[in-house]
DNA sequence: GGGGGAGCTGCATTCGTTTGTTGAAATCAC
DNA sequence: GTGATTTCAACAAACGAATGCAGCTCCCCC
């Protein structure tokens, strides 16, 4: 048989990258050994292993991660969905998430769900790819969605979401905590009248901010917030804000559930004139993006500890692949509030409500 | 042989996916026959076609893009180099690509590259995974990356990026154009005393801008505009508009090479007072973000093109993959003026310059 | 000196597809 | 009815690597 000459006509002008072959040939050992000079903790010999590295060096060879993939089901992916980039929390989020796993020589596969598409298709088609593990974030989560995560054939994390009762990881920011430590913050600053501009109905994240929120103001003994829609947008907070000033007796504080629609809050009320921020009335988010800091806006926010978060998401994601199937845990990660020029404890006021 | 037993084996409880060898017992036919099936334009009777797609339906059966892109050496994804994503025009141009590739049955492998890492050790990463293509957009180019990608397997396309006498594709606003018109538009609004704000030296969009831009005053007898310096960022903005504003005689317009610089150059003139937007200065920025329409800053720009950049980057692709490896092409896409309030035309002022 | 490991290595199989080749059945012209 | 042509399905060999198994060498110890 011409087996050698068949293998080298396909061999064009070394626009193909060597391969396995290529380097055994080279460095005078079997495939089988140079496979093992590529995966840690398996047996070779010190100097087999440096004689195949060099001659892969020299080579310009990488292992292929699909045949890698094909046979280990891992092809070192990691898949993150999202929609919502509008929020510009969320980029953040992304490339933090993609350097930190580019550090451990992952890659990303990013999965934006179209307008209506049905999302739990999304999944098989990542599990298709062996990816390690998959990242769940900004995205409407249905029932079908959390069962195909519960036994998803890698582990799942909801990033910034969780679901109850659901047999799924979440790392979250604790919006509960996070929306009383913001209700006791305005009651000490002496606010009486407090809104809360909600994100979209059936967001957790919305949900427990409220939450939070209402129950720091009732241990204060002030009513329930008074309450407005704002999608999660810029324009919805714009469009709450109108509403709120169009109330016979407005607020005198307003807590909107992110911070893109806190600016729009801000951008609202100053469009309308007559109250003025911090003055008459106090507006406070939830995020911490980068625009809250901007001397425009300058706004008085919840930050999440993004680092943090994602540090967690990672470690349940290697946790779990590479162990025990590990029950799913839901992690709290408590935030921590940054005042700014949207309120204004006046002198002598605590600026740490703790 | 007992090779029943063995293949049933690890199948265990329907926990692995169904391969085209179920399906093709399942159909009564062989494997080929579901390859065949499940690719387009292969000869397969249509009956055959029928009865196999059925019980792939049944069994819930997709073809694993490992293995196919295995040999196929075509996985069905694409790359996108992007570093920035603090400019929000990126996250925006990320998720309309992730949605326009998912369209075509496609996936988005995102390559964020970090502080200083070698830029060109990415690319053959990407090919190792069988992407079809690149975009590469908002990253550094080097001349070694330029020749990776000049000889690189498949497609690529810089995004929003040239790069002079380089072997690659590109897409691009006609930014040159851009800056020639923004610099008309002023000089028709009454500005005579202009400044630039450029971003990254070395950025090709912020030196073509800038070079129209020239032209355009240079076109109406007026000197070269003032500089500044602003790194493509919104504190960079700022800072120049400090320090444009501690010149003897200040700028009556300012063009920052991008929007969020623009946005900084509008709240570090609103912080330091004196100047009045659009008064005594005119500000206009450059690729119309999300936030350049926020009341707060209610900024003229100039629009780049999104949509059809994007249409003409993705036409690029899949051009090259079909057919003859196709020369490498620049196109230019027109932009467009949108104008706001931080530029006032006089009553009875031209709209449109052209 | 021989038995028993321990440490490495190569062979062959496997992962789930695609695809060139072969051959059988079906269609057609005459 | 025969031979030539087409259509289509099965076979088997890739694709590039991982890995269980068997065999080899070398070393230690009794």
């Amino acid at each position: 048989m011409p087996k050698e000459s068949k293998r080298q006509s396909p061999l064009r002008s070394g626009q193909n990258r060597a391969t396995a072959a290529d380097v055994a040939r080279a460095a005078g050992v079997s495939v089988s050994a140079v496979s093992r000079a590529f995966t840690p903790g398996k047996s070779i010999a010190q100097g087999t292993k440096a004689r195949v590295l060099r001659a892969a060096d020299a080579l310009g060879y990488q292992p292929n991660p699909l045949a890698r993939g094909l046979i280990t089901r891992r092809s070192g992916m990691v898949a993150i969905l999202m929609a919502e980039v509008s929020n510009p929390f969320y980029p953040t989020v992304l490339e933090t998430f993609a350097r930190a796993l580019s550090a451990q020589g992952k890659h990303v596969m990013l999965f934006t769900p179209g307008e209506d598409e049905p999302l739990e298709a999304l999944l098989p088609r990542a599990f298709g790819y062996g990816v390690e593990g998959v990242v769940i974030t900004s995205a409407k989560l249905t029932s079908e969605m959390m069962s195909v995560c519960a036994n998803a054939p890698v582990p799942v994390v909801l990033f910034n979401r969780t679901v109850e009762g659901a047999d799924v990881s979440a790392v979250c920011c604790d919006n509960e905590a996070g929306g009383r430590s913001i209700a006791r913050f305005l009651v000490q600053g002496g606010r009486r009248r407090a809104a809360f501009v909600a994100g979209l109905e059936g967001a957790s994240t919305s949900l427990y901010r409220e939450r939070g929120f209402a129950a720091g103001l009732a241990e204060a003994g002030l009513p329930a917030p008074l309450r407005a829609q704002g999608g999660f947008t810029f324009d919805g907070g714009l469009r709450a804000a109108t509403e709120l000033l169009a109330l016979k007796t407005p607020p005198d504080a307003i807590f909107a559930a992110n911070d893109i629609m806190a600016l729009g809050v801000l951008d609202g009320l100053r469009r309308a004139g007559g109250l003025r921020v911090p003055e008459d009335v106090w507006v406070v988010g939830f995020d911490d993006i980068a625009a809250s800091a901007w001397p425009s806006f300058d706004l008085t926010t919840f930050r999440q500890p993004i680092n943090r978060m994602i540090a967690e998401t990672l470690r349940i994601l290697d946790l779990a692949e590479s162990g025990a199937p590990s029950s799913p845990s839901t992690v709290l990660l408590p935030g921590r509030l940054i005042e700014r020029g949207s309120t204004e404890s006046g002198v002598g006021a605590v600026r740490d409500p703790f």
